[in-house]
DNA sequence: GAAAAAACTTGACAAATATCAAGAGGGATC
DNA sequence: GATCCCTCTTGATATTTGTCAAGTTTTTTC
């Protein structure tokens, strides 16, 4: 399964043998049954977990213990709580997958280590982040601006292969919307 | 002015007189008057701005013409669009002064020649990049699960400093809710 | 310091969205 | 293949928030 991974990384980045050698060595493998826990609110998070296959899903769950999911990961996506790592304090989330799935796991400290004997690698994981940033912002730019509609046609048009693999109420959760006017807008778009 | 910017940065990292040398070199302090652009939508963006004083604003600007509030930079906050940066398509986005403000810019590819002579700085740029995006993922949750009421609570816990400097309309525009609305919410809030 | 502009508040009403409740459909499981 | 669970839909109603309009207060400008 590390050949998902492996796949992704030399379609970003030139890399020697010896260099995939340390992704390979530091590299733990892990599969997840649907439901399982990647992260559980209150533990600390101290990894990088790339996903090989199936999809996670990134949530909070708040007084009333209505889930609020802040972001999916399907294949090629990179999935953990940045802030607990961060801050080296309890994470506030929950990653758990919506479907079987195999993620790459690499220790903070482990891949702090790769990325200072593989310095194309590091810069890729800075535009990463950049460009991480960016997509996070402009979803807030969404939540300022727009209607339910308007959010829900926005994400099925820039994710469109989480829209159908992901059921369709996680997809409210993640618009901040109620499964009811998820529904109710989509009924009326597809008249439109 | 640029030692606000020096201030801040020997804050945060420990740098010698020669590559404090660089940064001065490099740096081209602009002075806005309030309601002076620094960033017009349709313009590419291809510089970071250190606030030194003052307090600017990135907002939007609608189909119907209403400006959204993406975020407020004051003194000792970077500003500018990455999006814009990392693609060199031209800005969706607009940035201006609402006060009379002073920005020390650094041309990107100078920003880059820094950061490649000075390590300890890239890496600080990283961690704030790191920082910036829990921000951003914080505030998507907040959207996702808060009330008006509770946005803005959250808002002056965790900005005090802009909260009491930027007018009460743009706060609202921030936080994605109608000025009305933010009027009634905070009238209520006081008598709790 | 007067005039103009901008910011804020308030009320009445409209629109969007949430909530509650019931039921229908589809897929997993034994 | 029957049962159960999960998901989605739909209707009725409640709540939140937005819109429009007017008036008041505050700030800016000359």
């Amino acid at each position: 399964m590390i050949h998902v991974f492996k796949k992704y990384l030399i379609d970003k980045i030139t890399i020697t043998d010896e260099e995939w050698a340390l992704f390979e060595q530091y590299g733990v493998m892990k599969k997840l049954r649907k439901h399982q826990y990647l992260l559980q609110e209150g533990d600390v998070w101290k990894l990088n977990a790339f996903v090989c296959q199936g999809c996670l899903r990134k949530y909070h769950v708040d007084d009333k213990g209505i889930e609020h999911i802040v972001f999916f990961s399907i294949e090629n996506y990179w999935t953990g709580d940045r802030e607990s790592l961060l801050s080296g304090l309890p994470a506030k989330s929950n990653i758990d997958a919506i479907e079987d799935s195999v993620v790459l796991l690499y220790s903070i400290e482990n891949f702090e280590l790769i990325k200072s004997k593989i310095p194309a690698f590091k810069d890729f994981v800075i535009g990463l982040l950049e460009r991480s940033f960016v997509v996070s912002q402009n979803r807030v730019h969404s939540f300022i601006s727009q209607t339910a509609e308007e959010k829900y046609l926005d994400f099925i048009k820039t994710s469109p292969q989480i829209a159908k693999r992901v059921p369709q109420h996680m997809i409210a959760s993640y618009l901040g919307i109620s499964p009811e006017t998820l529904s109710r807008v989509r009924k009326s778009a597809v008249k439109k």
